[in-house]
DNA sequence: GGCAAAGCTG
């Protein structure tokens, strides 16, 4: 191949971003004719295959075919694979790369180390540690750096700081990769530490800061030190969205975005990080409003074509109700799809009990050439429990082993226990639990639990109790959960000992709350709130409501109080669950027109309110859209699309 | 050819 064929490829190979491409030239490379020097233009492939997304099985193969592969060459395997979903896989080449008695250098232990970390293997970086130090790597700056972040990784802060201290010379990014550590381990007072006395700081600095608040929730420091920054860049904003979106701060998260777009113009919102960020905080809130405002945007700059804008795009439309949408985007707008965009409307299908569609686009994924993972199993397993589809979800349990070498982990179990509960089967999904490979953690029986809880089965429940109060004592939703299988039960004195259990030990529930888009404003309620106008409106509104359906004949259903209350309103507190209030407040507001009210809790909703979107939907001829935290329920003339079944 | 750095699927 001659010089200027060879700068061709290379050039060509640069811009491939995806593995369709990446083989293209590499046929035209072969074609051309690579004999004379492969080794280089072997170089070149394999460095191209680990940065096109995918395409790391390509690479892993294309190694196998050099009889004589380099250090180079392996070391470029182990980077991708470290960066792969199986980590491991980096140490397994590694062994394959000592087996041909090549020696590990400086970059071989920085990618392995990297590797070590995103598995969270202590044993394997402690191993590799000391191989490093055989080779005489480990105060090298790079390793070193890296082999601070995998002892912060796996939760070792000591050693991380042992590691950082052999540093002869830590340059800045040392110095980063401390902050990280101890933000990693929780320790975010020495993480200011260090960050006030390090030599030098740079953007990434300050970032990170912003990132380890976030991560740990400490949202009005990262807020302070975003507005001290005297420098921001596209990083700094979409931390600061994420964080927001991922701890449920839909206003601030939204707020973050519109004042990035706003100060800092075109060229800079246009960033897909914090797109994406922004587009899961009205997923989250149910805000459809704003979110199609998004696609607008989206669509203007043409970001649709990064998958992951795509993904977050449909993802919106799925959890605010509009499935149609959802499709839409899937079908005719996104030009690149990935097992993601599969996956989210597997699952969105599933949150609406619509199983059935659910295993079509499994299938078809299945058909387009795309090997299931463990979370589109889960996401399919899910569906086939939604929607009763028990003998479905057994099969592809049984057999996703052997068709899609996936191992069922303890989440692909807990669907079945799940699958079977539901269904009422609760004695199969006992047998099951009792006969997993692996030991059933908490959510195993809390699932189990909420199936005796949907089932009425005192005696299983308490059983399970035994099992959960081993594990997690101390948490709240399965008290309650017991004391509504109680409550069904009419075993009120049992219903009281939860209660005062609870009490004692001052447990407190996760906050319930819903909200509401009415007239492009999103409206929010929570059970406990103090008195606002909103509220008071909603309340008043609500009053009018039951009266009208107890004329009607309702009566309330009290074995859920417990749901999603605070012990001291438990009062009238059926009366006030926050999906109540919104559909309250929208009915009041929203003109007759406007058929559709759509609302999103994030708990379970209770029985009880259940019952009254049913008949609110008769009584006032609506159509009410319900999110709660497992699915959609979807309320028109009197009865809801679960058939009572969720 | 590295080391620190924000996002989408249960």
């Amino acid at each position: 191949m001659s010089s200027s064929h060879h700068l061709q490829c290379v050039s060509l190979l640069k811009r491939c971003k995806y593995l369709v491409h990446l083989k293209q030239v590499h046929a035209l490379a072969a074609k051309i004719g690579t004999d004379a020097d492969s080794l280089f233009a072997g170089k070149v492939i394999l460095l191209a295959s680990v940065t096109v997304v995918d395409a790391i099985e390509y690479a892993c193969r294309l190694l196998a075919t050099f009889p004589s592969p380099d250090a180079f060459m392996f070391n470029t395997i182990i980077r991708g694979l470290a960066e792969s979903d199986q980590p491991n896989r980096s140490l397994l080449t590694y062994a394959q790369m000592k087996g041909r008695s090549l020696s590990p250098d400086s970059f071989s232990f920085a990618f392995l180390l990297k590797a070590a970390a995103n598995f969270k293997s202590l044993s394997a970086g402690i191993q590799l540690h000391s191989h490093a130090i055989h080779h005489g790597l480990d105060a090298h700056l790079f390793v070193g750096t890296t082999m601070v972040s995998m002892y912060a990784e796996c939760g070792c802060i000591a050693s991380a700081e042992k590691a950082f201290d052999q540093l002869p010379q830590p340059n800045v990014v040392a110095w980063n990769a401390m902050v990280t550590a101890y933000f990693c381990c929780g320790e975010a007072p020495n993480a200011r530490k260090v960050f006030a006395q390090m030599p030098l700081r740079n953007l990434t600095s300050w970032n990170l800061m912003l990132a380890g608040y976030t991560k740990m929730g400490e949202l009005g420091e990262a807020r302070m030190l975003f507005s001290e920054m005297e420098l921001k860049d596209q990083v700094s904003w979409s931390t600061m969205i994420a964080g927001f979106a991922s701890h449920g701060h839909f206003e601030e998260a939204l707020g973050f975005f519109r004042k990035l777009i706003m100060t800092q113009g075109i060229l800079w919102w246009s960033n897909e990080v914090s797109l994406t960020a922004v587009l899961s905080a009205c997923a989250q809130r149910g805000a459809f409003e704003s979110g199609k405002i998004l696609h607008g945007l989206i669509q203007k700059t043409g970001l649709n074509s990064i998958v992951a804008v795509g993904n977050a795009l449909l993802d919106m439309y799925a959890r605010c109700g509009h499935i149609a949408m959802a499709q839409r985007v899937f079908s005719r707008e996104m030009c690149n799809k990935n097992i993601v965009s599969w996956t989210s409307m597997i699952a969105a299908l599933a949150m609406q009990g619509r199983g059935e569609e659910s295993l079509v686009f499994f299938n078809e994924m299945v058909e387009s050439g795309i090997r299931p993972d463990w979370i589109s199993l889960v996401a399919v397993l899910y569906a086939c429990s939604h929607s009763g589809l028990v003998q479905q979800g057994c099969e592809l349990f049984q057999r996703m082993e052997n068709d899609y070498g996936v191992q069922p982990s303890v989440e692909h179990y807990g669907c079945v226990v799940d699958l079977y509960g539901r269904a009422g089967l609760l004695e199969k999904a006992y047998d099951f639990v009792t006969q997993m490979p692996m030991k059933p953690n908490a959510i195993i029986w809390r699932t189990l639990l909420g199936a005796c809880s949907i089932h009425g089965n005192v005696e299983l429940a308490e059983g399970v109790r035994m099992k959960l109060a081993e594990l997690e004592p101390n948490d709240s939703s399965d008290c309650v959960l017991l004391s509504n299988v109680y409550a069904m039960a009419r075993k009120w004195s049992n219903v009281a000992e939860v209660r005062n259990s609870m009490n004692e030990k001052s447990m407190r529930k996760d906050p319930g709350w819903s909200s509401v888009e009415v007239n492009k404003v999103v409206y929010s309620f929570v059970a406990s709130d103090k008195l606002s106008s909103v509220r008071e409106e909603a309340i008043e509104k609500l009053e009018e409501i039951m009266l009208k359906l107890r004329m009607e004949g309702y009566k309330p259903q009290v074995s859920n109080v417990l749901h999603d209350i605070e012990e001291e309103e438990k009062e009238d507190a059926i009366v006030r669950h926050s999906e109540k209030l919104a559909v309250a407040f929208s009915i009041g507001r929203m003109r007759v027109e406007d058929q559709v009210i759509t609302i999103v809790k994030n708990l379970r909703v209770c029985r009880d309110c259940h019952e009254v979107m049913k008949l609110i939907s008769k009584a006032y001829n609506r159509i009410i859209l319900l999110r709660d935290r497992s699915r959609f329920h979807n309320f028109k003339e009197g009865s809801c699309s679960c058939r009572d079944y969720w």
